[in-house]
DNA sequence: TTGAAAGCGCTAACAT
DNA sequence: ATGTTAGCGCTTTCAA
């Protein structure tokens, strides 16, 4: 038996203070034309009034919703987890709300997030490519609506959208690099799935890596795998038939899955084999050894996107330059695992 | 010079086909009035046309949003992070959006959430209490505003909102315990802020467990940190003048610096001291040696949490049956760093 | 089975 | 400086 709430409008403060519900709205938003009586007195009725201003109402009448659709592969993924992080913190300053959907690396679940977010009328989406995803084309439509989008992470060419990624190619590179100067020369790679941008440029890095210090690319040191612990302990028990005296893994749970397989031979890290990871997680500091590994910048990311999608809503529609890419420089990071050299 | 994008509305369908506005509206929602025909003819010239429903003018309308607000103190948390996970996938299991709000911890943003929630007029919230906050009374107006509450993981019982916790004090009580079994008898504990209640009933198991097996509390063997590595670090440091045995702390990250610290003190673990943690942190599983811990379930946190939002959403207003704790029985995980007794 | 009309709460163009 | 009026796109009541 509870009673049906109502709740205040502008129309009620209106016909409290005997004025007409438009100068109400206009003495809440501030327009300079209404006196300063007035708009005191509306604002202090409102709060008597409790007034709380619909924002649904407000939305369809500007044709706009102050809201940003974000599509992540998962939120238990903690690269993302600090994506999010970073963009709910720049959108929330700017007076933003950021609705979250997973894809849950589907392309079905993430057609349906576009999908979602377009019938939301969403001011703009923030997304994150998932794995599974290969066709673009509800990427596309969303850009054809006029719906602004830019990619974080995951990002493709063909879209012609803003991103911010992270140089992939760059942080194998120097993470290759970085075991070449500790004196290895017979480098392992495991690697993930080759169709995902990220994965890819992390091979060529390691590739080019090898080559600019002439060291011969082996293909008999290269794994692929499918990114997870296990994978890393199975495609760690095929190279280590190669005698590998280093490891650059596609990311920091294959090196830790490697790292398992490896103490269980009764090898060393770092001395018989060292090891570079990817993506800072965690867990890679606290490893015995340390876990040597690529930082990613990921709170940084997610705010630049949105701000990147800020920058895309004032000059929606002007501009036809082509669409800023944004590239991160990760950084390596250096701990036990991969110090051969003393000092 | 981008033309400006025109939506379908249901009008314009209406006009196509030479039928009412409201008949589209039917057609579109299924309302069983509709002949088969019409209906059909409808909904292909709604897929020919490219028409988007628009959600906001729906919900303008009808007077709900189709979202759940959900407000947590950091995304970069992983533990959150999971949490969001398991309350995304059940709301968009049941048609229903999330919008993301991080109180950072601060009870400032914690009250603008609840504010931005009531402005954007969702359907309901879903919230974890911020650390800092002491005051609850926005949570209270939500609920005299008729918006559903739901808290998770923070939760207060003043509130008289339906909640989802862990049992922290039978995961603390059962950590010790399993402490004493291994034989420990000078066990320390590292507590967090008590006005946090999950600290505080991580304390009290502690004290039970230790009553109950007739061992004295020492308060020397207490220390009351802030909840981080760096804290964990300077607890233990006074701790070890004391001479414990074992430790519970807290969760993961303080034993994880107190940990660095009985190392560097040249003690051994589990030997020397036993450990166990709170949490189940994704680092814990791999630290030399591995942490034993208290898995709390988090995404299924997270679906129970939302499961609880829907079932209020159905009696809303009925029933005035005290509201619905659930109370998620944790797990000890016990690892190397707490396995004295062999086997 | 369908249509006409009203209204959800707000804002803006056009008055005065 | 303020009021009048219309309309954003949808759903629902009432009528036919």
């Amino acid at each position: 038996m509870s009673e049906p709430i109502v709740r205040t409008t502008i129309l009620d403060i209106a016909r409290e203070l005997n004025v007409a519900a438009a100068t109400v709205s206009r003495a809440l938003n501030d327009h300079p034309a209404i006196s300063i009586a007035t708009r005191e007195a509306v604002k202090q009725a409102a709060r008597r009034m409790n007034y709380q201003p619909n924002k649904i109402a407000s939305s369809l009448r500007l044709g706009r919703s102050k809201i940003i659709g974000v599509i992540i592969p998962s939120a238990e993924i903690n690269f993302f987890g600090s994506v999010i992080h970073g963009i709910e913190k720049v959108a929330s300053r700017n007076g933003y709300n950021v609705l979250l959907y997973q894809s849950n690396e589907q392309y079905e679940l993430e057609k349906k997030a576009v999908q979602t977010f377009l019938h939301s009328r969403v001011d703009g989406v923030l997304a994150s490519i998932s794995k599974e995803t290969i066709n673009l084309k509800h990427y596309a439509d969303l850009k054809s609506k006029g719906v602004p989008l830019v990619l974080f992470d995951r990002a493709h060419e063909s879209l012609q959208v803003p991103s911010v990624v992270v140089n992939d190619y760059q942080g194998a590179f120097d993470a290759t690099s970085h075991l070449i100067q500790q004196g290895c020369r017979r480098i392992a790679h495991i690697g993930g799935q080759q169709h995902v941008t990220n994965f890819n440029q992390r091979l060529r890095g390691y590739i080019d890596a090898l080559n600019v210090h002439n060291i011969a690319v082996d293909d008999d040191l290269i794994a692929y795998g499918k990114v997870s612990i296990e994978s890393g302990r199975e495609c760690m028990k095929n190279l280590l038939s190669r005698n590998p005296d280093a490891l650059f893994a596609v990311e920091d749970f294959t090196a830790l899955g490697a790292i398992q397989t490896i103490k269980e031979a009764g090898l060393r890290i770092p001395e018989d084999v060292a090891i570079i990871g990817f993506a800072n997680e965690k867990f890679s500091e606290y490893l015995t050894p340390s876990l040597s590994t690529v930082n990613q910048h990921t709170v940084r990311m997610g705010e630049e996107a949105a701000t990147l999608f800020f920058e895309l809503l004032q000059k929606k529609g002007s501009s036809k330059l082509p669409p800023r890419k944004l590239v991160l420089q990760p950084e390596i990071i250096v701990r036990a695992s991969s110090a051969v050299k003393p000092g």
